[in-house]
DNA sequence: CATGAATGAGCTTTCATTCAT
DNA sequence: CATGAATGAAAGCTCATTCAT
């Protein structure tokens, strides 16, 4: 992959929603050369394929979600603060570009033939949250629970709550409220459904 | 697609594990023929295509995992102890049919194209959790929460974590030990993680 | 190719309306099949394949066009006048059964692989053509002329301007008044456009 | 279809032989790949299947013959000299390309389906003929006949003369002779066959 | 005798990818 | 450096045909 100007960056975007809309395998390079107006050739002398392509997009995506998740996570405050802030900011991303989000998750189960990008998820998405996880049993803010277990179903909750806005959204950008579906999430998964 | 034979049936079980292997667009015909060893053109005489294929084996597993759901809903006790019952069935059948259950959440971004499919989903998963959640909740069991956002959250947790041991155990069946992992989510969805 | 019942005979009419519709190539078997309510199994058991059902098609109006046309040439009359009759009765099966002759032309480039039929076509329509032209000009009722072009040409004229007609007529049975147009055709024929 | 290099025209031609002996659907992409030496998906390259190269074939000969009828038609002469020399330039046509001319004739039952080549037919053929008739009437060189079966009849007696010779000259170019092919039919069509 | 079930053979079509310019 | 032109490889799909019953 050699150096994307600013422009080809800036065109690419236009890539994401041609996935999200059709698939991976149903996304013709013929139809990201027509979309991004750049010729499907001038892609081959940027990128080695079509999956080069879809990994640049996810990567730039999940890198600047990195980036957010990552400043919620150095911030002050309780785990449980700094939890509902890398939550918060997990949603924001995906809020504010559902096309991406919805490419993520659709090739979801791509993704073990993707190791960089499965990598990035992992950075971006598992490692803060079991992270904070520990930190919060660790300062006796949270019960001891199975960290494993935990950290996959807050996971889930998050993307799957969030890609239900997203395609409740229709594409609009933002596609939902992040910080009031963030407390809604943290709601649930700090105090739980049970009247006590 | 015409009456499936129980033979038919039977070989078919095989596809299930090439399209979660290599994805339904990466998987051809041809390997679906070689697995279940009935010749491509009997596949197309049969089925009038790849989709209808996998929109019966999805169908055939939803169907299953319904009848286990429609049980546990329609039990003896509280709505906390049908929704764990609930879980319980769900994780089973992700359990018991890991091939079906990574291929369903594979395609997951595509499921909109398969409307008869994301309908037996919805019968499945997400309308027994929120009745209960529901039910629950007029009971004054649980908490007043965001019924739509816990449904989602509550789907979520159960997949993803479901997917999560499926992945884990590379093609052992069952993958992992359902009542252990229902537990662990049901210990979080109901109490929280917060310490009181 | 087996006997075939009247009731086979009735029901593989029909079939003439398909091929004139999609072509030889463009009907499949299973096409005819619902057609004439014939299992296409069962028109295997009665025909080789495909091009048999066309032989026999072709072959059946071909004989009742030859049997017309024989009736004709062995009237009484000038050749002048046998002639006439010829033409009528050709225009007349053309005009009674218009699907078959639409197949027959449009088969007219296959027709040289189907010796049987070719052999029919002679008879019916070149043949006596050709003899009457050797008659008239023997008895010195017509000009003498190049037998094997004139005998091109009248063929030509007769089932152009037949198909002509036919496919004007969009279906209808008769397709066209076989009297009026024979009539038309022999004035022309036989004095020419040429004021004199 | 896009632009026609004069290379790919010139290995085009060689298709037209496919295209007359094995009839359009008897003729597979594959076989016109390996007579032209254009690789298959070069073909869909430059043309959007099968019919269309057809189309492209039928055109560039009914392009060239209409210019010569074309010609024909605007030369000097009375109605009869020119409708004289349009029938010649139509059999030139025929016996300089006859493989291109049989598959015309042989494809005509299909030409419903191919309208932008009826048109060219047309053009060619009918149109020319129609005009030149009119004139000869008004003119009172031709005596009053029905001008539409009358060009039916010419269209059908040059056509069908011609693709005879086409078909005894067993491939070779040019098929026959023209001239003197045109004199006959020229002769019956102006005379006819009665003694006076 | 007639037919439902099954399949071998093969064609059209698509597309990722290359490369000369 | 960027791209228009070209193509190899492979997949999906159709259908004529067979045969056990």
């Amino acid at each position: 992959m050699r150096d994307i100007s600013d422009d080809m960056r800036e065109r690419l975007r236009a890539a994401s929603v041609i996935f999200a809309e059709r698939g991976f395998d149903g996304t013709t390079i013929e139809a990201l050369s027509e979309t991004t107006e750049v010729p499907s050739s001038t892609l081959y002398y940027y990128f080695t394929g079509k999956e080069e392509i879809l990994t640049f997009l996810l990567g730039d995506w999940l890198e600047r979600t990195s980036a957010g998740v990552e400043n919620a996570i150095c911030g002050e405050g309780s785990a449980k603060e700094r939890l509902a802030a890398v939550v918060t900011a997990q949603l924001d991303a995906m809020a504010k570009d559902p096309a991406t989000c919805q490419v993520l998750l659709a090739e979801l189960g791509r993704i073990d033939r993707l190791p960089h990008v499965a990598e990035a998820v992992r950075a971006a998405f598992h490692a803060p949250v079991a992270k904070l996880l520990a930190d919060g049993i660790a300062y006796d803010h949270f019960r001891v629970v199975d960290i494993e277990n935990a950290t996959s179903m807050l996971y889930g909750a998050v993307i799957i709550t969030g890609l239900h806005h997203v395609i409740s959204s229709h594409g609009a950008v933002p596609a939902f409220d992040s910080t009031a579906v963030a407390d809604s999430v943290m709601d649930l998964v700090l105090t739980g459904l049970e009247r006590v």
